[in-house]
DNA sequence: GTATTATTCAATAGAGTTATTGAATAGAAC
DNA sequence: GTTCTATTCAATAACTCTATTGAATAATAC
């Protein structure tokens, strides 16, 4: 083998990565793996696709070295084989949002309240968490929220907000987070709560990047 | 627009990048652009590919945000569209070498003595050329090395070694460096410096890392 | 103006990717 | 052992991507 064949035999190594970040869907079961493992039918459910596509996805994606899979009982569950794909995807969404227009015109279609949905950085969270000045609100599933969240913050749904409002202390300032910068939920919690009269903002990343950071993580539900 | 419509294509733009990176001729061209500008003919002759195509994936890495173009006289030069970009190349390349054990067997195909090659980090070399105690050698093409490359380097091709042996000092460890930590000549300079009976390494990572990494970049030739 | 040059466009064939369907597999439950 | 279930495999048709060729464009040089 040549010198020459080796490096084109390098790039074409890397490209199978790239390939594998080169569909929506695969991205987003990425997405949904960044919080925890997943079994196909799950997966299925949540990227909204049949559950045979969503195997041959994975296959890819393992293929690629991306995710990694052990089967456990009857279930089959994958994960994100790394942090360092964590940080990839987080390279990613730098770039799209950097570079492609498309991006923020589509996050910003339904929230447009521009200036007033200013993120709050992890770091400035995680100062007024310790000082006990800010409520914070995971708004993702209850099995997400059990698998890990930010210490001290409430798991409260988008759909409970309107039901739940008084578990949420008056007159502090309420920061939402969910699965990362690109999902959408804190941005409807945010909208949700502002509409009650609350003080909200979302955390700028979500707890993928949280916990990726080495930022303290708690596992058990305090206030359940 | 519904709000999972919305969803599907914010993965769809992140897909777009991800679509960018799945060719190894584009990662290969994104590679030699985080070097500097280069115009469309030689960036067909440092990826061995016709024009036509050549052309056909830079329109790509366009659409795609990842390159910007513009005219200069007669030709068309295209740039790394951000540092970002660099960036989402380092992860990817992170994500390689944990992940696929093909890039690894790769790399060491030619050069097998794996302990013998561990690689300098940035900051331990820049310490150590603060202090004088190390001789830097930039492989890279002439041009590229007219462009910026880390203060003090030497710029010496690998097929120029055997001849200019005589400009490195002796006594002294020699580290090589050049594009990146998956460009191959760093690995040949250091081979083949050995086979003189010098002591060689070389960096971790290549010239576009080390100026992203905001380290210090000389762009005259001192000792040409 | 005409020739030249660098780049892009357009058309095409071949290769690879996607979603879908239904069958196959391999464990667990009984 | 038989049934059940989650997952994977296989075959297909629609679609997209790639490399190639040669023509079109647009700016420069003369």
């Amino acid at each position: 083998m040549s010198n020459k064949t080796v490096k084109t035999d390098l790039f074409e190594q890397f490209a199978r990565i790239g390939k594998a970040l080169a569909s929506g869907k695969r991205l987003q079961i990425l997405e949904f793996l960044a919080q925890g493992e997943r079994n196909v039918e799950t997966l299925a459910q949540l990227t909204d696709q049949s559950i045979a596509s969503t195997s041959q996805h994975l296959q890819q994606l393992r293929q690629a070295g991306l995710v990694s899979a052990s089967k456990e009982g009857l279930y089959v569950f994958y994960r994100l084989a790394g942090d360092s794909i964590v940080r990839l995807l987080a390279a990613l969404h730098a770039v799209g949002q950097e570079h492609l227009a498309e991006v923020d015109r589509l996050v910003r279609l339904y929230y447009d309240s521009k200036d007033g949905l200013e993120p709050v950085p992890a770091k400035e969270l995680l100062q007024r968490v310790k000082k006990g000045l800010v409520t914070v609100l995971d708004v993702r599933p209850p099995e997400e929220y059990a698998a890990g969240h930010i210490p001290g913050a409430i798991n409260m749904p988008v759909s409970a907000i309107r039901k739940r409002l008084n578990e949420i202390p008056k007159g502090q300032e309420i920061v939402a987070y969910c699965r990362g910068p690109y999902c959408l939920m804190a941005f409807e919690a945010v909208v949700e709560l502002r509409k009650k009269g609350r003080s909200a903002r979302r955390l700028e990343d979500g707890f993928p990047e949280w916990r990726s950071a080495g930022l303290p993580v708690e596992i058990a539900s305090p206030a359940g």
